[in-house]
DNA sequence: ACCTGAACACCGTTCAAGT
DNA sequence: ACCTGAACACCGTTCAAGT
């Protein structure tokens, strides 16, 4: 029974019970499971069967752990990049739709991830050659280039954000915007009421999916007038 | 001296110092003041010179208090809608800018605002009418309008989250950018190493409001080439 | 109805003490 | 170095009591 039980002092090489690394994967598995408000330093430590006070030797306070795991998130971002085998608008939407998927694995971290700048910009950097491939063999310059994927990100994240946001509600999007534009006094948005209207609740389905297409399409053929206004 | 000091019971009709509107415009104040972080229910109180448990009889809990202020930003949109007299690209765009500056009047609050789907929603039909009439002039069907200001939406979105998370962080993102970029492992990421190279310092300064303009430029001329197709 | 005071069940984090 | 226990200064919120 030597070992059984809470030890207090040092334990001996190899049995640290902590890491960094653990501690982050713990957080993670309770912010998936719980969402961000069960993340406590205290719920966290008492998961990992262990004192409050030991992850602060591993992380140096509750802000580390959620800039962690924020990294955490865009590590397992996955880069198929089919290169040039496919047109460079497809290659942009592949590599959309990659960065995408890593957002949405973990969506009730969505809202942490995309608000901490230096995560996002740690990231982006390791996360963005396929664009600037694929919108450099589109022919743009290189301002362009630059602009264009900032554009292209910004729409991910606001995309992620209200997606993983209504996701996270229990109300359905389509019947509740109708109820609403039909609730609004008469003549206040004239065309967004008819538009509606036009639509019916089933036009308003909304899938998110096709919605995200939808705007890779737009922005990729913004992008592809750039280059002829540019020769 | 009768009305001096801190009293309990109900105060006379017209003597009340609470309402859900002062609530809400202290907190705000604090917000913008401080971050989100300095608004707590204790706070709150005192700053208003109340007890801490009196605001629970205006506003049932601090969930409810963050719901209020997000709705406070939208009412502050301004919405010249300059109608017909522009060209409906224009008409996007002017609609496009005014939202973007309802959200950064109060960047702090941006985050909450942004994940908040039913302040979100609730704030999108009395605010998307100018999109949509714009849309609709430019002679995009139904479907299309409403796929359309959506992306047009998730753009600011991520924009503005990406704006307000900068400039709430100190250091500067185009020279950061080009450190990490130049620290890059040789051989990663060889196209946005060359962008950013022949970009430069000075290229890579980057300006807020020229990036949302080329956001805003892709995106109108997209949904122009949509039109076309439709034809 | 509206405000108060005490209390409950939490937080994140500092600090001194163990090994 | 790594873990612990007690303590500090906070939280949001319930509940009973005042008027």
């Amino acid at each position: 029974m030597v070992n059984a039980g809470k030890r207090s002092g040092r334990p001996r090489a190899g049995e640290e019970r902590l890491s960094r690394e653990a501690i982050l994967t713990a957080a993670l598995r309770i912010v998936d499971d719980e969402g961000i408000d069960a993340l406590t330093m205290r719920r966290l430590a008492s998961t990992l069967g262990v004192n409050p006070m030991s992850l602060y030797h591993h992380l140096p306070n509750k802000a580390a752990v959620l800039a962690g795991l924020a990294e955490l998130v865009f590590a397992d971002l996955e880069q198929p990049d089919p290169g040039d085998a496919v047109p460079w608008q497809e290659q942009v939407k592949d590599a959309a739709r990659s960065y995408r998927n890593a957002l949405q694995a973990h969506p009730n971290l969505a809202l942490q991830v995309l608000s901490d700048p230096a995560a996002v910009s740690d990231v982006v950097v390791v996360t963005v050659e396929p664009f600037y491939r694929a919108l450099d063999r589109a022919g743009l310059a290189p301002r362009q280039i630059f602009e264009s994927v900032n554009t292209l990100v910004d729409f991910i994240h606001g995309f992620t954000l209200g997606e993983a946001a209504v996701r996270a509600e229990t109300f359905e999007l389509a019947p509740d915007l109708l109820t609403r534009v039909q609730g609004l006094p008469a003549g206040k948005a004239p065309t967004l009421a008819r538009v509606v209207g036009e639509l019916g609740p089933e036009g308003l389905a909304y899938d998110f999916d096709s919605g995200f297409e939808s705007g890779l399409t737009v922005l990729t053929t913004g992008f592809a007038a750039a280059v002829r206004r540019d020769r």
